[in-house]
RNA sequence: CAGCUGGGCCGGAUGGCCGCUCUUAUCCGUCGAGGAUAGGGGAGGAAAGUCCGAACUCCGCAGAGCAGUGUGCCGGAUAACGUCCGGGAGGGUGGAUUCAAGUCCGCUCGACGGAAAGUGCCACAGAAAAUAUACCGCCUUGGCGGCAAUGCCGGGGUAAGGGUGAAAAGGUGCGGUAAGAGCGCACCGCCGCGGCAGUAAUGCAGCGGGCAGGGCAAACCCCACACGGAGCAAGACCAAAUAGGAAGGAAGACGCGGCUUCGGCUGCGGAACGUGCCGGCUCGGUGCGUCAAACCUUCGGGUAGGUCGCUAGAGGCGAGCAGCAAUGCGCGUCCCAGAGGAAUGGCCGUCCUGCGGGAGCAAUUCCGCAGACAAAAUUCGGCUUACAGGCCCGGCUGCUAA
């Protein structure tokens, strides 16, 4: 691939069943951030980063929660993973993520993923995927 | 033109980059999953609240009754409705008219069957609240006081007036009377009777009756009619792992001994056989078994998970015909979201609309801000609620012009 490289957030890059999430809610760990609050869990192989969202009913109505939902996860979009390590992440906003710069939060998932990667990932992983 | 108000309609437009989801074609890959390229589709008028009605699905179902829930003027529309359309009666309001009650016209409102089946309630105020009632007043009369005006005590008549109340026992006018009263008369209302008009609700005029029956049924209730229950997490199919269930398959020659009801049972030794594990295979090692456990095969239920249900429909659009209308009929044409921790997005640009500020005599132009409410979750028909801004039609009021 050449330097554009296109940033993608297939299916399996997603969390999609319950068990998964009550599994990270359950054993992962915390950490909190102004606009949202991660979990997240090491896991087995098979080797990807998977992310998933919770938001809550107590936050608004559906257009509001969509939104917020869509802010959160093109920010991890246009982030990238490092699918070299093993991790289930889900990540829940807070009221505030609504108004918040988009830039700001993308700054707060970086800040996040790369505490995760510093735990359990490799360097190695991390410069291919800067390097790409 | 401005304000208020009734009804209908629209609900920013367009493009770039990067994504998500469904789908078609081709290609790559294939045990299974998947991937690439190109094309096409991808939120609403309320998608909302989940308040009604249906389609669809499963469960239940001899028949009848009770209970419960809902609906409630009449006719029509509809798959159906508590919805819609038309009509009727009633309330409110404005105007005209009448001595007045009332009548007529316009606008408008809504759970509009029954209060002469029964029970219950009617606060406060008021003398009295449903078997009517005498507080003030009015009329009359007895006694006492006083020259008198009239005062005090008592009897009787009276529902016209006052006062209270949401409501005071038909209303208005005239007559009548001691004062009054349907006591009498006229009109209005009410009740009964038959007549006429209308599909009907109901209306109209007539005759008879002085008039009996306060309100509340969104209090219980009575009457008529309707109604089985749960819901797409309905339900149908495929079906791993683990545990458990059912059926079937397969392997001891021989030697020595014990017991015996002479069929067998059993201990020890033991090449052999079956089978699990280690191992690429043989050999080998090792465990278990060989009167049925392990093991193997098959079957049924069933969980995770998956597939279907899942979008061609009481469908949209167009003109026509029938009807006052709701709506119906045939014709032409179009295919228009189907996700499932849940796609329909993120960022940026141009234009549009509104507001604020600046420049300009003005047309205009520059800058900034804003563009609501609210997002499919099986699908339709309604109701209700939310909503920036804009468009169209009508009514009333004011101003200006003709």
């Amino acid at each position: 691939m050449g330097p554009t490289v296109r940033k993608r957030f297939p299916r399996n890059s997603r969390l999609l069943r319950h068990a998964d999430f009550e599994r990270v809610y359950k054993q992962g760990k915390r950490h909190f951030a102004a606009h949202m609050t991660v979990f997240y869990l090491e896991r087995e192989a098979p080797q990807n980063f998977r992310v998933g969202f919770t938001v809550s009913g107590a936050l608004g109505g559906a257009v509001v929660r969509n939104r917020m939902r869509r802010r959160l996860r093109e920010a991890v979009r246009l982030l990238g993973r490092n699918n070299e390590i093993a991790v289930d992440v889900v990540i829940n906003p807070k009221k505030s993520l609504l108004t918040a710069e988009f830039t700001e939060i993308q700054q707060e998932v970086k800040k996040a993923f790369e505490l995760i990667e510093r735990k359990y990932g490799n360097a190695r992983g991390r410069s291919e995927i800067e390097s790409q």
